[in-house]
DNA sequence: TAATAATAAATGAACCATTCATTCAATAAA
DNA sequence: TTTATTGAATGAATGGTTCATTTATTATTA
């Protein structure tokens, strides 16, 4: 076989799969492992039920690897935030947004999802156990921390303040996902009074 | 049989009627219609299996019945906040701070289960057609234009802001109740940051 | 180039292990 | 005896997975 084609062969087996990935974060997102149908995945997909063996062992399989890449992918939001230009304020604006946009949002309802939920992969299990929440919180600590001492956001025990603040973003991207499709990118700044004065 | 022994008897059984509701509405309203099993409901009312079975026909006629309570509960809740005593955003902390309540969290969250699932009885269905959100939300806007003319609230669009807010406060007993257990009420005034300016 | 063979991709109906609401025979309490 | 309670057994339904078959693509041959 020519290697030409062989490529391009490659390349499409790995298209196909990524639209498999995206098609099935966007469901297991919304509805959670147990909620999830592979007969969703495929409808999403614009494919047939048994095509996703093609390309992945099982349903856990899938569930699992989406739940590595998302955590890598929330890893690095969080590390990014730092080094974001502009005042405190600007950059955890910044970072919400970047949340908030639609693929962020799948990923982080799906680490939410696998959390919270029972029967979820020991593979999913051990990854969020590596992952801690808490070191999230505490990269972040620092940026309000300066907003403090730059006098625009509200005093008072950091920790809470941003505990309070991922939650509410958390849960209105779980409202966001499960009801209507409104745009909160718009709400940002409302969000962020919790956290200034 | 005497009269006294047969009220007592029927006593003791709408309180074991009670104990299962109670359960039943906490799991539902933490797990979902799908994700609540009737063992589930009958581990955390501390009796056995199929106990349930002599107070009530069928799962789907609890869930219907603690709904249609719940969006009673509900309405109760809306139709008061005027006739708080205090400034509109004393009605409104107030407001909040019923809603994060055990008993009304639970409720207010079997509501919002039982609009984003599929598979809901029609019965719990239909009251929940009957009861709209949009109503709550206009009911609630009178409150926040006073407050805007008494220039305690942010200026702009009353219905999306409250939209936001009640998002906020829905997502975030949503969080709650599935994570870990803060209490979230000495968090409200930050939250009323979200409205006020 | 056209015809044919070989390979791979894709389908979707059927299978079957599992799950779970519901029942019921047995036991305890009143 | 009657009523309350238990928890093991049932059986229907769900849904992940398989696979015989079809369709599309690529390679070979004349």
């Amino acid at each position: 076989m020519p290697r030409i084609a062989r490529a391009q062969a490659e390349q499409a087996f790995d298209e196909r799969k990524d639209q498999i990935k995206k098609a099935a974060l966007k469901i297991f997102a919304e509805k959670g492992l147990a909620g999830t149908k592979m007969s969703m995945i495929a409808e999403e997909a614009g494919i047939s039920q048994g095509l996703s063996y093609r390309y992945f062992q099982s349903k856990d399989e899938i569930f699992a690897l989406l739940v590595e890449e998302a955590i890598e992918e929330s890893r690095n939001a969080v590390r990014d935030i730092g080094s974001l230009p502009g005042s405190p304020l600007e950059q955890l604006r910044a970072f919400t947004l970047r949340l908030l946009d639609e693929n962020h949002k799948h990923y982080f309802l799906l680490v939410q999802q696998a959390q919270t939920s029972e029967g979820v992969p020991s593979q999913a299990r051990e990854a969020i156990q590596r992952y801690s929440p808490q070191d999230t919180i505490e990269q972040m600590i620092p940026i309000f921390v300066r907003g403090q001492q730059e006098g625009q956001f509200a005093e008072g025990d950091a920790y809470k303040r941003l505990i309070l603040f991922l939650s509410v973003v958390t849960g209105l991207m779980l409202q966001d996902a499960k009801a209507m499709g409104m745009d909160w990118t718009q709400e940002v700044d409302s969000l962020l009074n919790i956290l200034t004065k």
